[in-house]
DNA sequence: TGTACATCAGTGAACGCGCGTTCACTGATGTAC
DNA sequence: TGTACATCAGTGAACGCGCGTTCACTGATGTAC
């Protein structure tokens, strides 16, 4: 029952012009607590308020209330993990799509057992929420996806034979690759480093034909 | 911020010998609970004893804790699919062990897509539970792998060539399904009961040679 | 250069709420003698 | 058969707590004249 000892932190306010700085702070803060909390239940205006070091009221400057701040923060770290797989992949060997994709799955599985709050906000939000209708495309697991299914496509526009649709691809490596996620997270097995490149490995060589 | 109407009924009280029965009331409310709160989180003492038509008191003639009533509904759920799975498989052709297997991995699919709350508390258990220690093997994950897995045994028994370690053939249909399970609840898409049954099949023809 | 005022970046006390949990109780049913 | 007592299956009021949210405020920094 008692919520994990955030410490106080004491900040110095930001200077005159400059009041946009809290809102980043804020969702830093809140990123943090999904580590510790494991994920978004438990996630509180006055948890993240302490955790950022600012009084509760505060908060509502940048967000409206607590559901919008954990929209915000679900956009926040979508983006981050989007940004990540991007970076991955631009990282790689510019002339083999092969090996882009390969690196964005491996960071895509780096990201999400290293970061298992973050991992299951992202993907397995609640589904009573009132808001908007969910939109697929909009949604992290959709943004994944296509951004999967776009890799797919520059393995075929290099020439390279991709023997399903690029879109059940996308899908297939992601379906696959969140299994094995969960199967590590609650099971504590099949999930080293080594055993997911090995399986992307060998679910790359099953799609496309190098 | 509202909890979902839970409707207030009235019951009339066990005869006297017969209070254990109060025990299953709460749980069978408790278990309609995650359907309509799509998971464990949101779950109460209170809202449970609303839902069951009693005072929240009552509760605690049966449970310990809030801890403990989440814990024996998860071991209840947990219960309940796997009589579900044994079921299917002993309804399935005797001298078929890959029916008994397809039958039970159907069964497996049937059951996440309809009833998404129960799913998600009993494989997306958050972390951060001080209770005892996880022992893999006694998680509903570990269970239903194991239920798995026997099937696999079966199939090697019958005379079937399995390719794989039948642990690993588990853990390998295991985060396949639950991968797609995942895409359709998320995403929307992959889940007809044809597509899994699909992919099932597929997925079987792959791992043991019939 | 001074000064009155506006704006900014917050603070902190207060509210009402639902929650978990406790506890003295109530009324019906069984049991001992 | 009566009756005193024990046990059972709950009730419902009360507690203290953390929460979301509001709001009047404070003190520092900019701006108009």
């Amino acid at each position: 029952m008692t919520p994990p000892a955030a410490e106080h932190v004491r900040r110095t306010r930001n200077a005159w012009g400059e009041g946009e700085r809290l809102r980043t702070e804020i969702l830093e803060a809140a990123s943090g607590l999904l580590s510790e909390l494991g994920g978004e239940a438990g996630l509180s205006i006055r948890g993240v308020a302490r955790a950022t070091g600012v009084a509760p009221g505060s908060i509502y400057q940048h967000f409206r209330d607590l559901n919008a701040l954990a929209d915000c923060l679900h956009a926040y770290e979508c983006e981050r993990l989007l940004a990540l797989l991007e970076r991955a992949g631009a990282d790689a060997d510019r002339d083999d799509p092969i090996a882009q994709l390969r690196a964005q799955l491996v960071a895509y599985c780096d990201f999400a057992l290293a970061n298992p709050g973050h991992y299951r906000m992202l993907f397995r939000r609640p589904v009573a929420r009132p808001s908007e209708p969910p939109e697929p495309k909009a949604t992290p697991l959709g943004r994944v996806v296509g951004a999967f299914v776009a890799g797919f496509e520059r393995c075929r526009d290099a020439g390279l034979e991709v023997r399903v649709p690029t879109r059940d691809a996308g899908v297939m490596v992601f379906s696959t690759m969140h299994g094995r996620v969960a199967v590590q997270l609650g099971y504590g097995i099949g999930g080293t480093h080594e055993q997911l490149a090995h399986t992307i490995d060998q679910l790359l060589a099953l799609i496309v034909d190098a």
